[in-house]
DNA sequence: CCCTTCTTGACTAATCTTGACCTTAATGAT
DNA sequence: ATCATTAAGGTCAAGATTAGTCAAGAAGGG
């Protein structure tokens, strides 16, 4: 995967890290200045790409000792992570996010290449757009929440 | 092959660089200042030259470190008769012909089980239930469609 | 001439980068 | 104990950097 943005190159970083252990903690401003950028550039990092629709967890201090701990969580052995997935997706779902939640099912091998295109294109804006773009988020997240129900119980 | 257009000549350098891979990214601003065009035209030769229709996949991301990303994809065996079912779908489907149709593609093994439980999942009455039946019926045409073209490709 | 395709650019949208300002926690002085 | 100080991380919005859309006009081919 080519780097071409910072972020993207902090996100490597991070998951390289992440390789050996599971669970990371790291202190904001030495990652900010080990890249030269400003602290709060972590945290567009980690928002954008290590959250739980990304199959990661964040917690944080602050203060004195601060830090902010980055944690891989398994979609398959955490039952409980899953139906997380599914509360947060909620009664309505942008086609972004969506992509990022199938493209975690399919990194976490709970589906494979082609089922996971086949549950892109259900819940993409080209076949479901509609005039009213609240409709349309509402009507992705019926189908995500009715497909992700689906794995869970099979 | 005659270029009588700048498109076509843009189409044939991008053709030429995907002989050795089957993916490529390019940067919108340089292939257009490579060729002295303005971006948008490249927008247009992808929209014309380089859809799915024609065999590729076309991703793409805005903002810093931005990126089109063009992939060859390729026909299957079965292509010809998926687009007949298709063509046969026209603009609305009833949830229990969807059943019939996905039914067919796991007997005729074009589906495993599970990407048929998928695919149902998806166009079920449950799931898209609507107030209006018609609209309801095209939008589970419009899904149903969408799934079988992927099923087109590999 | 008419119709399709191509070319151009103004406007829009998404993503990334930066910095000013805010909140929370630990520590030490009184 | 209380409060000020110091040391973290958080939020948000503006600006920078790409790509996308759309429609008007030009160019080509019957």
């Amino acid at each position: 995967m080519e780097e071409r943005s910072i972020s993207d190159v902090i996100e490597a970083y991070l998951k390289s890290i992440l390789g050996d252990d599971p669970k990371i903690e790291i202190r904001r401003a030495e990652i900010a200045d080990h890249f030269d950028v400003v602290p709060s550039q972590i945290n567009y990092v980690i928002k954008t790409r290590f959250n739980l629709q990304n199959g990661y967890l964040v917690q944080s201090k602050r203060g004195g000792g601060g830090y902010i701990r980055i944690e891989r969580v398994n979609l398959l052995d955490d039952s409980d992570v899953l139906e997380m997935v599914i509360d947060s997706i909620g009664t309505a779902i942008s086609e972004k996010d969506a992509i990022r939640i199938i493209n975690t099912l399919y990194e976490e091998k709970l589906i494979s290449h082609r089922e996971g295109d086949l549950m892109l294109v259900a819940i993409s804006k080209a076949t479901l757009k509609q005039d009213d773009r609240r409709a349309e988020a509402r009507l992705r997240a019926r189908i995500l929440v009715a497909l992700l129900t689906r794995l869970r119980y099979e």
